[in-house]
Formats: C-alpha cells, sequence, structure tokens
DNA sequence: CGGGTCACG
DNA sequence: ACGTACGTGACCCGG
C-alpha cells in the first residue's frame, strides 16, 4: 500500500527552530531550524515507511481566509531574522532530496494539507500529516492520522490522533473540533471566538448540544447566564470564527499525488547542501554517495624493506610537498608516515634495517636541503627527531587554528573537511578501541589511519597556506605560532620540579583539618551527608536548617561562595562548609590532582595547548598549572613545593597590568597613556577620577572599586555585571561607568568602534592580526548579542596581551638556548614567565627576560616587568 | 556527560 | 524585557 505523508512545512520549521539551540556554520548562517525540520521529517518518513512525500508552506503574499477578515491580523510576532533566512534554505535543501513542495497563492498549508489529505484517502493512500500546529486536528478521521510533535524534556516525541484520539482528549468528534475553535477561539492564529468561552466551557456546551448550530437551536431554553448573553451577543462572531477555524478540503492544488514518490533523497545535490550546512550528523545517510563519489581515496603501502625505504628517501628529495607523521601510541613510537605525492601514503615501519634514528637523519636531511614539509602537529613529532624553528615545516593544526580558533579539535578529517572539503573516516572509526601495536600493520583501518595523517596534511597545506596570506595572519604564523611551538615544547620537556615529600606533608596537613571539619559539619547540621554534593547541602542548608537561600540555579538552591558567605554570620557551620571547600579543593586538584603527574625524574611534564582558546592563549593541562593558587594564603603555600633542582634558583617575571596597557595603547587615549608613562598608580588615578576626589583623598575601598571598574573595561563593561562584582546596585555602578568614560573619552570610542568592525568584519582583531570569530553578534537574542559584543571588545586586549608574552617567550627560550645556559623555561602563566634559572647566571638570565619582555611589542605606554627570584616558586613570585 | 563550583590570568 | 562580566581546566555529583 502506497503511504502518502502530508507535512505542514511552516508549523514543522518553526517548531524546530524553538527547539533547537541557535546553530551555524562557520561563516554564521543559521541552520537548526533546517535540521530539526529534517531529523523530525526523517524519523517520521522511517517510522511510517512513506512511499510519498509534500511538504505544504503558506505563500507569503495573502491568504484567503484571513485576507477576508484583515482586522484579527497583526498581533503575530514577527518572524525572527534567524528564522526567515531558513526558510528559503530550506526549500532548497528539500528540492535537492527531490522532496514535492506544495504552496499555492491564496492558500494556506493547512488548507494544501486538507485537500491532499482527502485527495490521498480517495486514492486509496495510507494519509498521515504532520504538522505543529493542533488545529490540524479537525482533519483526522478513522483512516487519516495526524502527528504533532512535542518536545518534552529534551527528547522530541510525537503525539498520534486518529479521529478517536481527538474525541477522547476533547471529547468531541474533529468535525466538532471546528465548532469548538469557533467557540473558544484561537489567539495565536488570531481568531477571535466568543469572550468567556475557553476550552472547558466550549467543550461542555459541545457535548451537550453537539454543534455551534444544535447551541444556537436550543439557545432560547437556556436559562439566563452571563454565557447565555455572551453566546447571543456574539453569534456572528461565533460562526465568522468557525469559519476562520474551518481547514478547506477543496483547493484547487494543482498537483498528481503519484508524483510526490519520496525517492533518492541523498543523491549527489542534497550531499553538497548539507556539506554546505555542515550537517555532520546526517552524512552517513549518503553512503552510496559517500563510496562512490566523495569518499577520499589513497594507497598505503607499507615501507618494512631496507631497499624500497631507501628509494623512497630517495624519491622524497625530489617531492614538492612531503607530508608526515610519527605514528605513537602510549608514547611509544612504532612507524611512521608519509607521503610524497597526494594519494600514496608510505607507512615506514622501524623494523629489521629501518632504524628510528636513521629516519629521523634523514626527515632532518630534507629539513636541511629545504624541502617543504608539513604536518598536522609538529609539537608531537619533536620527542623523536630534533627540529628547531629555523627548520620550516608548516604546521597544518596550528595554522588551521589561526584561521579559526573556535573549533574544538584539529585533527586530519577536520582538516579534510575544512580544507579539501572531502569527508574521511576518522579516527574513532578506522581505529576505535583497537590498540595500535605492531599488529596495527596487518589491519586495513588502522593503516588507512596511517596513511591518512601524512596525506591531508601534504593536500591542504598549499590551500591553508592561501587562506593565511589571504587572511592576512601569515606573518602571524611564521613570526609568532610556528616559532611557539618550539617554545612549548621545551617547556613540556623541560617540566618542573616538584618535591613530592614536601606535597604529601602539605595534603596530610589538610586531610586532618578536613576530617576534623567533616566532624564538626556533620554535629551542627545534625546529620551525616555528602558535603560535596550540592543538592544534598542545598537541602540540608536551607530546607532542614532554614537558612535563607540566595540565588537558584536550574538544578536548585546555589551555595556558591557568594551566596554562604552573605549568610555566614547566621549559622556557624557556613563558615566551616567554606572552609571545608577551600581544603578538599587544595587536596583534590592540587595534591591529588598533582601527585600523580610527578613522572621518575621528580618533575612534572604538562602539556602546553596552542590550538584551544578562542583568544590566543596558551592553555595548560594534565596538569593545569596555569591555576595554582596563589589569591589565597593557604593554597599560596603549595607553590613551596615548586622547586628548582640542586644549583639553581628560580627567577620569575611578570607583566604589570600587560591587559590596561594594551587598551592605552589600542585606544590611543591621552590620559590612559599619559598615566603609565608618568609610571602612575592606575586604579587610584581612576579611583579620583571617578569619585571626584583628589588622589591623595582616594581610600582603599576607592581604589578597590576602581580597580574592579577598570578590569570590567577589558572584559567589556556592563554596569550588571560590574554591580555583582562590587555588590552595588546597577544604577550605582551605571554612574561609574559614565565617569569612566567621560574621563577616559578615547576608549569609549576604542571599544565602540571595536564592535562595530567586529559586526561587519564578523571577527576581532588584535595588533598582531590574529583574528576571533565572533558569530554571537549577528543574533537577535539579546542575551547572545551583547555576550558578542563583550567578547568583541575584549577579545583585541586580551589576544594583543597574549601575543605580546608569546613574543616575549619565544625569544627568552630561544635566547637561553642561543647562548649555551643551563637555564631554562619552565612556565607560561598568561602574562608570567618562570625560568629555572643556574645559579651562575642568574644575573644574565635576569637581563635576558627582563629585556625582551619589555622590548616584545613597542607600546604607547612602558611594559613594565616585576622579577624575582627565589628557592620555590612561592618564594619567587 | 552536563552542570555546579572554584582555581588561575 | 532580556539576565551578564573576559579567557581557561579539574573535580565532583548525579542522571
Amino acid at each position: 500500500m502506497n503511504k502518502l505523508l502530508l507535512v505542514d512545512g511552516n508549523s514543522i520549521l518553526n517548531r524546530a527552530f524553538y527547539g533547537l539551540p541557535e546553530l551555524t556554520t562557520k561563516d554564521g548562517r543559521h541552520t537548526n531550524a533546517v535540521l530539526g525540520f529534517l531529523n523530525i521529517i526523517l524519523k517520521v518518513i522511517d517510522e511510517e515507511e512513506a512511499t510519498h512525500l509534500c511538504v505544504a508552506f503558506d505563500v507569503k503574499k495573502k491568504n484567503f481566509r484571513h485576507e477576508m477578515y484583515k482586522e484579527y491580523k497583526g498581533t503575530r510576532k514577527p518572524m525572527p531574522e534567524e528564522l526567515r533566512e531558513q526558510l528559503p534554505l530550506m526549500k532548497d535543501v528539500l528540492k535537492a532530496m527531490n522532496i514535492t513542495i506544495v504552496e499555492k497563492e491564496g492558500y494556506e498549508a493547512d488548507d494544501i494539507l486538507g485537500t491532499l489529505s482527502r485527495m490521498g484517502q480517495a486514492q486509496g493512500y495510507k494519509v498521515t500529516v504532520l504538522s505543529g500546529d493542533r488545529d490540524l486536528l479537525q482533519l483526522a478521521t478513522e483512516d487519516i492520522l495526524i502527528r504533532i510533535p512535542k518536545t518534552k524534556s529534551g527528547k522530541t516525541i510525537i503525539e498520534n490522533y486518529y479521529a478517536n484520539d481527538v474525541e477522547a482528549l476533547y471529547g468531541v468528534d474533529p468535525i466538532t473540533f471546528i465548532d469548538m475553535k469557533g467557540l473558544m477561539g484561537d489567539t495565536s492564529d488570531n481568531i477571535p471566538g466568543v469572550p468567556g468561552v475557553g476550552e472547558k466551557t466550549a467543550q461542555k456546551l459541545l457535548v451537550e448540544y453537539g454543534s455551534l448550530d444544535g447551541i444556537y437551536d436550543a439557545i432560547d431554553n437556556m436559562k439566563q447566564s452571563k454565557l447565555k448573553d455572551n453566546l447571543c451577543e456574539f453569534k456572528e462572531l461565533a460562526y465568522l470564527s468557525k469559519q476562520l477555524a474551518t481547514i478547506k478540503l477543496d483547493c484547487d492544488v494543482d498537483i498528481e499525488l503519484k508524483d510526490s514518490v519520496y525517492e533518492n533523497p541523498f543523491n549527489f545535490s542534497s550531499f553538497t547542501i548539507f556539506k554546505d550546512l555542515e550537517f555532520k550528523s546526517l552524512m552517513n545517510r549518503f553512503k552510496a554517495v559517500d563510496e562512490t563519489n566523495d569518499k577520499m581515496t589513497i594507497n598505503v603501502v607499507i615501507v618494512e624493506d631496507f631497499d624500497v625505504y631507501n628509494d623512497l628517501m630517495k624519491r622524497a628529495k625530489k617531492a614538492p610537498v612531503i607530508g608526515f607523521s610519527y605514528i605513537e601510541e602510549g608514547g611509544s613510537v612504532v612507524g611512521a608516515s608519509i607521503c610524497l605525492d597526494k594519494e600514496n601514503a608510505y607507512v615506514v615501519r622501524f623494523i629489521n634495517f629501518i632504524s628510528e634514528d636513521m629516519f629521523a637523519n634523514d626527515l632532518l636531511s630534507l629539513c636541511k636541503a629545504g624541502n617543504a614539509l608539513c604536518c598536522l602537529d609538529v609539537k608531537a613529532q619533536l620527542p623523536y627527531v630534533e627540529l628547531c624553528e629555523d627548520y620550516n615545516i608548516f604546521d597544518c593544526g596550528v595554522a588551521a587554528y589561526l584561521l579559526n580558533p573556535l573549533k574544538d579539535k584539529y585533527d586530519y578529517d577536520d582538516i579534510a573537511d575544512t580544507f579539501l572539503e572531502i569527508s574521511v573516516e576518522g579516527k574513532k572509526e578506522l581505529v576505535g578501541k583497537k590498540h595500535i601495536d605492531e599488529s596495527a600493520f596487518e589491519d586495513e583501518d588502522i593503516l588507512k589511519y596511517f596513511g591518512y595523517l601524512s596525506v591531508v596534511p601534504a593536500m591542504a597545506m598549499d590551500n591553508i597556506k592561501d587562506r593565511l596570506i589571504a587572511s592576512e595572519m601569515y606573518k602571524l604564523y611564521t613570526d609568532i605560532e610556528y616559532p611557539c611551538v618550539f617554545s612549548l615544547y621545551d617547556m613540556e620537556r623541560n617540566g618542573i620540579r616538584v618535591d613530592s615529600k614536601g606535597l604529601k606533608v602539605y595534603g596530610d596537613r589538610l586531610k586532618d583539618r578536613i576530617a576534623d571539619i567533616t566532624k564538626e559539619i556533620y554535629e551542627l547540621c545534625g546529620c551525616e551527608f555528602n558535603i560535596n554534593s550540592t543538592r544534598q547541602l542545598g537541602e540540608i542548608l536551607f530546607e532542614k536548617m532554614g537558612l535563607k537561600s540566595g540565588k537558584k540555579t536550574k538544578t536548585g538552591y546555589s551555595t556558591s561562595v557568594e551566596v554562604l558567605e552573605k549568610i555566614s554570620g547566621e549559622h556557624p557551620v557556613i563558615p566551616l562548609i567554606l572552609e571545608y571547600r577551600q581544603l578538599t579543593k587544595l587536596n583534590s586538584t592540587y595534591v591529588e590532582g598533582l601527585s600523580v603527574f610527578i613522572g621518575d625524574d621528580g618533575r612534572i611534564h604538562g602539556k602546553f595547548n596552542q590550538t584551544v582558546t578562542a583568544t590566543g592563549r596558551i592553555s595548560s593541562t594534565e596538569p593545569n598549572l596555569q591555576n595554582i593558587p596563589t589569591r589565597l594564603p593557604l593554597g599560596r603555600e603549595i607553590r613551596k613545593v615548586f622547586v628548582p633542582e640542586n644549583g639553581y634558583t628560580f627567577l620569575d617575571a611578570d607583566y604589570s597590568q600587560i591587559e590596561l596597557r594594551v587598551l592605552a595603547h589600542l585606544s590611543g587615549d591621552a590620559t590612559l597613556i599619559d598615566a603609565y608613562n608618568k609610571d602612575s598608580d592606575i586604579h587610584s588615578i581612576t579611583a579620583s577620577e571617578v569619585f571626584d576626589v583628589p588622589i591623595s583623598e582616594v581610600d582603599d575601598l576607592m581604589r578597590r572599586k576602581a580597580k574592579a571598574v577598570n578590569f570590567g573595561i577589558v572584559y567589556g563593561i556592563s554596569s550588571f555585571g560590574l554591580g555583582q562584582d562590587l555588590d552595588i546596585s546597577r544604577k550605582e555602578a551605571e554612574g561609574y561607568i559614565q565617569k569612566y568614560f567621560s574621563t577616559y573619552g578615547k576608549v569609549k570610542e576604542f571599544l565602540d568602534k571595536t564592535v562595530e568592525d567586529a559586526k561587519k568584519n564578523g571577527h576581532s582583531l588584535t595588533m598582531f592580526n590574529r583574528r576571533r570569530p565572533i558569530p554571537e553578534l549577528g543574533s537577535s537574542n539579546f542575551m547572545t548579542r551583547s555576550f558578542g559584543e563583550r567578547a568583541a571588545m575584549n577579545s583585541p586586549v586580551q589576544g594583543t596581551a597574549a601575543d605580546i608574552i608569546k613574543i616575549a617567550m619565544i625569544r627568552v627560550n630561544s635566547e637561553l638556548k642561543s647562548r649555551g645556559l643551563k637555564s631554562r623555561l619552565v612556565l607560561q602563566i598568561h602574562d608570567e614567565l618562570l625560568v629555572e634559572t643556574h645559579l651562575d647566571e642568574v644575573d644574565e638570565v635576569k637581563e635576558i627576560m627582563v629585556s625582551n619582555m619589555m622590548e616584545a611589542a613597542s607600546l604607547a605606554v612602558p611594559l613594565i616587568v616585576d622579577i624575582h627570584s627565589g628557592n620555590s616558586w612561592y618564594e619567587a613570585k
């Protein structure tokens, strides 16, 4: 039997739009409604096993039923721009999928659906109608099924209605359902109905009298009531409303249902459009197309014979581009993948006479000879071959990050997708949970994975380079990002020494105190519970003990420090909980967390990631060495266990207020620049201006507030945020901001211009041309757009500071090495460098650090560096 | 695996 | 009216 599925295009698209979070392509086009629409209809098509499919749309112009009664239009909310722009897109997608679109001037989608449903039934189809609009329920019969998708706690469920289901729910059959609509009206559809009649009343009347006509036939016999008065007075309106609510079943649609067959939706043309819209989740539907057309084909040749290897290396010397990658798993290397000609991958196996050393030497020779080498991740190669920034190995991952720093990874499949516009199977599909060891060379899929590691960079390099040049970031790449790879590798390899005994002693101290406090908390609360559980803690404090709860979160009470600090005087358990939090944080994250990373050499070799942040900063993981405590005295003690090796000391240098100095430079604000050139205390100056008092009368509180304002400016000021931070009213905060901007007028101009430019270009720029795309700026959602504006103000400042310290870091690191010093760079913490300095080299290293940091960039204000030495990080800071 | 919390710049 | 400060990562809980 042929099965016909009729889809209410506008209502499903609308539902999908509000059901999915904002989703855009990388160039900022909104796609959530289209994707949601496809997900819903594909699910239904699968369930129904539909053979024929029509999607009906309202025609933009006028529609018949409402055309006659214009006065009822106009309250309908305008369609948001993000949705409007997806309507033509949706139609393109459907056309590409060979899906029949039905629209006709003068008719609404539901009139078309009504007509087609009856046509279908008459022609012997099993008919299903899919809509988000309950009006369509009037179309249900014993054979025609109406399906209405609903979102319940994030999941889409679909309600099904035949005639008897409508009756079960509303007490009236689908035809009478129209009368019911006439009586009760429908604000969303601008159907007025009878005043004072809602769903319950309409239902009761219709159950009793059967129909609208039935009601008015019997109206004289009804006893006097307000309801009766309304029914009498608005009789005309009731019939008018019924007419408005009636879906037409006899439109003049000029289509043949047999032509609406659902066939070959996943074809080349829909493939192209899905790829353009970045619908990754739908790509697996293109199996057949994928295999014949757009799948990347590579040959993988295993090289384990000495002569074959030599021949390969000989040919490599003449190759225009060489992609390569070591193959490692669990820190041990099993071979290398190399690509010379964009199709063939050679997987070199370190076995027999082909040694790892030999390969490394050959690679080095290729570099020295000036061959164009490239990699997905240069830093990951450095453990196996001693390269340096003098050799030019193009890093596709780092370059791809510069082109779009917002992606969460830059693996070969992402690179192939973005720059080659080819979809390739990722590591997950090819390797999965299989272990990479010697047997990997017999596994076809794993070999293919090895192959992609070198083929993809070899093929993508030129395109990536071109794009870097086109977006004026090539210099940023060559001068900052590429050398940065090597500095980060050096820091990782150097590691930082940790006194593990000291850490244990510190941990024991914490654990003792934690045990004591835990007991006390249980006693004070009168029961034992998991203090770490926000939910349990909230229940105990705010329900059982009846303390004042402040902010709430989605899931319950907030128990954050701000909330607890406000009520710390209310009950003695609160300060204990705050202390408990502090101690357990220190213990689990820092004592327990760090100790597992201490290596056999007594040092922690954390990772420094170059392709993570949106602004150009470095990030630190496994462990995070950029968030070791310093603000509170007890936490700060941890820094005592970070110690230099014997015969060495630490030199720690950090920039003084680099972001505000960058702001002074970028804005060109004379007052701010002048203040820094006179080496004034900027927070006091700001305080003096904002609070209108002479500098000499600025007190601590005023200075603290001014400091918050200065921070706020860098973060993309909002009066609400500043108010929150200072615990003052939004209005008062607004006053501070006004005063700030009247003092530093150019700063305001700069921030406005920055946002404006970012809106125009879709991204913000740092002094060194680093881009941060900000798709949120195009949103019509206030909150989302405001976030975009703040990000646009912050990114150039944070990003330029990040650029500057990268330059300084690179220069310090290479100067330490070029001078042949024993001292080594161990940490970078955004505005701070830590060098483990040999005792014989302290003065020299101090000079290297300070001068390179100060001279890293030439700004309108001096870059001031504070430097300290000490026998632990604690002492040196 | 997402949310809450908290450590850093 | 909307309901926030910018940028990160780790740990814990609970579904």
